[in-house]
DNA sequence: GGTAAATAATGACCAAGGTCATTTTTGGGG
DNA sequence: CCCCAAAAATGACCTTGGTCATTATTTACC
């Protein structure tokens, strides 16, 4: 159980700064709740957690989880944000000299957070399909990558690099399509292969073409 | 609510050609709680089906229900068998004259079934992650079209018509993606486009890859 | 036809997610 | 310090998937 936050009270809060006690409070369960479920997730596994648990473990009240969250699914669908804001953040800001090099440190990016989550990761991936909130969230956000993708791949056109006739869309749907397929595959398949190098496999069978020339 | 299948009684049961009373009625009850549960899937969808409004309208207890299946999920595992082995048949028995050409009938036969299932094919496809089971056959159907596809490629490449260098295990991987990919777009952004259609501009695209020559 | 054993139907029961009326805590004003 | 209204915690309760001891039916044997 993680100790409750004991931070220094401060007499006279500026309002608007530091807020209210009862602010504070309520920032403070929420956190509690947030983080034994997640600790719980990442223990047991999703399923088999119980609400009960994660509000015993936060010491409260079965009744008070949802005044803080929806449901069990609203604490993925925080944690869904955190990763997937980083990786977006990553990806708007990626600066590489090719085409390919930017899609290479995209899916690097992937493999390391991937790798440093463990198994809340794979939850994530095992849970997207089965959370309604989660898919809807998930679906915005595969649109926001696509629209990455078409970026990179106008660029590439532009630099000379891809062919000028390209259509953007079907291109970008089909890296997007390497990049979850793969996830789910390193999931489901039991992590049998490094999720990065699958990918560049996968993408540099897409960018040279099946064909016999 | 189906009528109770009214089969002609035959008196004398020839004995392992017609089997006995007892089984008859095993068999009808089975029957009677499949179609049950298929019918109010598709008319109501599958969270919102309740095992007992199953089998109030199979006309049996609740309890009956688990005499039969494992679980509400074990309807669509049987669902599921029965699209995928149409499926594996119409490709183990494939005969077309190019790569592409296969592809393409694949595709085809794919897209047919989506429309022709309608709401019980876009069930599967959102329950497939949710449930344990689904899951786990689905996994091992996934490996199964992998082995079919790298066949395809391999041919194609005695052919002469892809390159020989092509690394089939990872091609496939890259063909199964597109497929299923293609799937979920088409399910979860709305069935905005013709899912066969937008395979095969995929697939080409990958057929001749993204880089200019 | 009668009876016992095998087989199968059944609904009370349990667990867990989620709801909500009730109780408790908090904070402002006198 | 006391009181009250607003805010928040809480656990009894509801629903539904799933279990299982009990009850009912079928079959085999005489």
């Amino acid at each position: 159980m993680p100790p409750a936050l004991t931070k220094v009270e401060i007499k006279a809060p500026l309002p608007g700064v530091m807020p209210s006690r009862r602010e504070r409070q309520k920032a403070d369960r929420r956190e509690r709740i947030y983080r034994a479920a997640i600790e719980l997730f990442a223990a047991k596994g999703y399923g088999e957690t119980t609400i009960q648990e994660i509000t015993d473990r936060a010491d409260l009240g079965k009744g008070t989880f949802f005044n803080y969250f929806d449901g069990k699914e609203a604490i993925l669908v925080e944690y869904y944000r955190k990763v997937t804001g980083e990786f977006l953040d990553y990806a708007r800001t990626l600066k590489a000299p090719t085409f390919r090099k930017k899609i290479a440190a995209l899916m690097r990016f992937s493999s390391d957070t991937a790798e440093r989550e463990g198994a809340l990761f794979e939850l994530l991936i095992r849970e997207i399909f089965a959370s309604p909130a989660l898919l809807q969230l998930d679906v915005q956000t595969y649109q926001e990558i696509l629209g990455l993708y078409i970026r990179f791949i106008e660029e590439g056109k532009q630099a000379g690099e891809l062919r000028p006739d390209l259509d953007a869309a079907i291109a970008a749907r089909v890296l997007a399509g390497i990049y979850n397929l793969t996830c789910l595959e390193w999931v489901f398949l039991g992590k049998a292969f490094s999720m990065a190098d699958m990918m560049m496999k996968k993408f540099d069978l897409v960018l040279n073409g099946m064909m016999k020339r």
